[in-house]
DNA sequence: ATGAAACATGAACCTATATTCATATATTTA
DNA sequence: TAAATATATGAATATAGGTTCATGTTTCAT
């Protein structure tokens, strides 16, 4: 029952600095409740605007969270990294929290 | 199997980015494993300056996820919302990441 | 070939977060 | 009560992150 090394202290806060964010959350938990969406179907789910969700989609894509392939004139995005799901329903019940 | 509501995606977020830093990931780990630990304890453990450690300390002290206690010279911090340990594990072992 | 739909991108801006340094406060010990 | 130890704090700076807006690219339908 050892401390983590640096590296994977450095892992672990990489993943959560890439979804701590709310609309990265719910991307995070729609593509968790629905395998493939796609940009449209996700600005409408999260009532989101195209842009903003772009940029964040492009971020989580880069940081290899999640991945897309094209269909015609669509773009379906999916997870990649399903472990983050878990992390979101760890602290999704939790009471104890001053917020 | 609804999508999360605003409320839920902020508050997952506010515990994700308070604890999203390699040297705060440390501490939540530190005091998974001891309990208790004084800042002096912390410092060496995770080789980090008093400065620094003591602002992400008072960091997570107000946003609720560690308590303290003054014994003489001593001050003891502790876990107050033990579930963001569990977020550490889940990601700790995690392969499929491009880091 | 043109226009529209779907998405990406880049720059500009704004705000938040991290780090350092110098100093303050509290407690104990001499 | 003065010095030492342990920790906190505030200001200054540096850097990163989020949002918007305007425009670019790709694909499809006509």
């Amino acid at each position: 029952m050892n401390v983590l090394d640096q590296e994977t202290l450095e892992k672990v806060a990489f993943v959560l600095k890439t979804i701590a964010h709310p609309l990265r959350i719910g991307i995070v938990d729609l593509l968790n409740k629905h395998e493939e969406q796609n940009v449209n179907q996700i600005c409408s789910a999260l009532d989101s605007e195209q842009s903003l969700t772009s940029h964040h989609l492009q971020n989580m894509k880069l940081k290899g969270i999640l991945g897309s392939r094209r269909d015609g004139k669509h773009i379906y995005y999916h997870l990649k990294v399903k472990e983050v799901t878990s992390v979101i329903s760890c602290i999704e019940k939790c009471e104890k929290l001053p917020i």
